[in-house]
DNA sequence: AACGCGCAAAAAATCGATATTAACGACAAA
DNA sequence: TTTGTCGTTAATATCGATTTTTTGCGCGTT
């Protein structure tokens, strides 16, 4: 229906990525951002009218997503978007809170000039997309988290933590974009994280990281009352 | 006329598993006993005829180890066996002993009798195939462990550690059952966890799991020394 | 000899078609 | 009415074949 923001070079030259590749990443926004309701079947011959490809690339884009927790394969009946609910929510937050603690305090333990001014860079990247009122604040945002985490030493730690942040941030787009977290003042909140880690306070930089999740969750559980998770 | 036996049942379906399934759990057990080695080439061909499968579900299975980190997919020159180095090896065990301790912890404060008769029993079966030599003691010894996690109410800290143990005993493969962890005595080692749980005691219960796991992970690391972790 | 170019073989990725399996509904028997 | 069976249909899982991409070699040029 939509067009999806799937690079328009389908059989030309330049074939940067593989159709696999675009169709897990495709699937992947469109679960995120709940344009796929969870719960919801997701039927092959559907998908591949919706992202013009074969069935094979659906079929192995959807086995990886199943990994990441985004989809469930039904026995020999096919797959769906992963259901939601507020059990399920609270594991992601908490755990959440515990691995990038975790992956937090030993980046800053292994802590270099490089990666000291990644993390700069991406607050200040996230930033600009936020004022120029970019289309890719969303990615910023998690690079700039990820940048964080990415001096701990330990890619499988961090590679958790990005499929939990995903998960999480599946249910600010199912609770609505009308909550726009910009309300709260995130900004602040993200520019004291950056402050700690600068300072090089591993306590703080954690307070601060660990409070910014929770309120976000906080803010979050207390949508997710007035929506049927079933 | 003698009336045919017309089943009740519609025919005899043997597996519920999907050839899918299959080529799954059939690589994964290769790649995690070292049948397959370390950084070895896996060629879709050489896997059909090994597994007698089509290519499909061998594409689809080695998809899904990817995400376990037990495959690596090179851009669009197939897949291979994930390598093996000492960091890694060294992060696996690190990350394993945080997961599992805040599974633990989390298990024995939710606790209830159910689960606690739970650890009993899968502590039985696993002893009662040691004796017996069974061939599923790696299996049990895996039951086990997880068993005594699954009551944390973490079902995604779960199957990380579930991944983190797969990882980890692959390297005790590859390190050689020569080593026959018998040597030390492992059985006390698991009856003492056990017992702190059963006496509910989380950090005692803790302090034996963790150390469990370092004791092996220290005598892995010296055999290590001798092997090419190219 | 080293380097680059282009062709041929091999392998991977993808497609289209077939075979299997489950979901659905009608219909007959109890 | 209820129950259970049998087709019918829809969707999945799998296969075989085709298309693309990579790899490796040979050859000519500098």
């Amino acid at each position: 229906m939509t067009i999806l923001p799937t690079p328009s070079v389908p059989r030309d030259k330049a074939p940067v990525s593989s159709a696999t590749q675009n169709a897990y990443l495709t699937l992947r926004k469109l679960i995120v951002t709940g344009e796929l309701n969870p719960g919801e079947k997701l039927k092959i011959e559907t998908l591949r009218d919706r992202l013009q490809t074969g069935a094979s690339p659906i079929r192995e884009a959807l086995s990886l997503l199943t990994s990441d927790n985004l989809v469930e394969r039904l026995d020999q009946r096919g797959f769906r978007a992963a259901p939601i609910n507020r059990t399920n929510f609270e594991e992601i937050l908490a755990l959440r809170c515990e691995l990038e603690d975790m992956a937090l305090r030993k980046s800053l333990a292994n802590r270099t000039e490089a990666w000291e001014e990644n993390a700069v860079l991406s607050h200040h990247r996230m930033i600009r997309a936020q004022s120029n009122g970019a289309g890719d604040f969303e990615d910023l945002h998690k690079a700039f988290h990820m940048a964080l985490l990415a001096n701990c030493g330990w890619p499988i730690l961090v590679k958790f933590c990005s499929q939990l942040y995903d998960l999480n941030i599946r249910y600010r787009y199912i609770a609505g974009k009308a909550m726009n977290y910009q309300s709260r003042d995130v900004s602040a909140e993200h520019m004291a994280i950056l402050d700690a880690i600068v300072a090089r306070d591993a306590d703080l930089a954690s307070d601060h990281l660990l409070s910014h999740y929770k309120k976000t969750g906080a803010f979050l559980s207390g949508i997710l009352d007035g929506i049927d998770l079933a």
